[in-house]
DNA sequence: ATTATATATTGAACACTGCTCAATATATGC
DNA sequence: GCATATATTGAGCAGTGTTCAATATATAAT
């Protein structure tokens, strides 16, 4: 067979990370598979594999959607002429309500691992590059311009952390959850963390 | 058929549990799987359903004892009279170490997720509770008797932090990886959210 | 308009997976 | 020695990822 003319390469791309995406939201990984979507798209398994590698191809593709997704509101948090403190803990606000309302599309970024000896390819390695830039860049004025590798030690040690808050706390995994909310682990991290960096001493 | 003799019920646990505990060392996550641990023990896959309730279920109690072995290390690290920023020190040095040395069985912990609506047993809450509670007492010195809800807070903080520094690190997300380490972004963290957490202001 | 080429699409097929359950073999209580 | 309970088996079901020969259609060449 060839072309149906239904839909372009392109359109199919879409359509097939829609329907990947809708499944994930409402069951998960686990729900997840070729068949499926193919069923959903009107299309056979072939099809499938005809635009993605394997599974692990399409759930990166996934990933990058979502990364994209995110990174688009986390960014839009960010205001320019703000200083530090205030935008880190807006970014990380609007970082930990999207793994919080998008729970599954967000677990997927870290439950999805390449089989052994697979890399993430440069363009998914790039979308990730772009928060570590954001964080970077938020938190310059509390450095001199020489400090670079304390700055990207901090990014790291920031982004980090806020993946740890959202991670432990969403999968419920402990217990901590009780009574601490994310936003107030990511407060408490970034107040006292901040004033280590650059403490005020009085006098 | 009745028991083989061969082994007692106690025994085919560990011999389960053990198998597993290889297969996911060299294979990871993808490698296990029931007939596979069935036949590394020489019995038939139905005896393994006998043992646990389900794939689930096995992983977890894997799980347990990855947590297990992890936690006796990280103990051995603490020193009752050394001061809280030594101790963290070398509890987040001999958790990475962990994290770094066995990485498939620690990637397990959290690459890991139930099935929607299913929860972890209350005897693996306690063990991870084992951990909040040792860095809990770790830091206990910091702070009054009666600021518990501080304390709590800091304790989760630190869990997540280094969750997420071992997470990000081992799992290549990050390109953050290229010039620093763990022990770095590990030691990062501490010294200065320790600051912030008790500043020491001269004068 | 006809032919040739390239490729999109199909779905049967293979080797796996988790899991179940009737059948059966053995150990233990009476 | 018999009855009961249970440990063990493995074929069987429904699902999975992935492949690939067969085929249908679009496009390019004649």
């Amino acid at each position: 067979m060839a072309r149906r003319s239904d839909h372009s390469r392109e359109e199919l791309y879409t359509l097939s990370i829609a329907a990947a995406r809708k499944i994930v939201m409402s069951e998960g990984l686990r729900g997840l598979s070729s068949r499926k979507i193919a069923n959903d798209i009107g299309y056979a398994v072939g099809t499938i594999y005809n635009l993605f590698k394997n599974n692990d191809d399409l759930i990166v593709h996934l990933n990058g959607h979502t990364l994209d997704e995110m990174y688009e509101q986390v960014q839009a948090h960010v205001d320019a002429s703000a200083g530090p403190k205030t935008n880190l803990l807006n970014m990380t606000g609007s970082y930990l309500d999207y793994a919080h309302k998008n729970q599954n599309l967000w677990n997927l970024l870290f439950e999805h691992r390449l089989p052994e000896g697979e890399h993430l390819p440069d363009w998914y390695l790039s979308k990730l590059q772009r928060l570590n830039d954001l964080v970077s860049q938020i938190i310059a004025p509390l450095f001199a311009e020489s400090e670079t590798r304390k700055r990207q030690q901090a990014t790291a040690v920031i982004l980090c952390s806020l993946h740890g808050i959202g991670s432990l706390a969403e999968m419920n995994k402990l217990s901590l959850v009780t009574s601490e909310t994310t936003h107030d682990l990511a407060s408490s991290f970034i107040d006292n963390y901040l004033e280590g960096l650059a403490p005020q001493r009085p006098g």
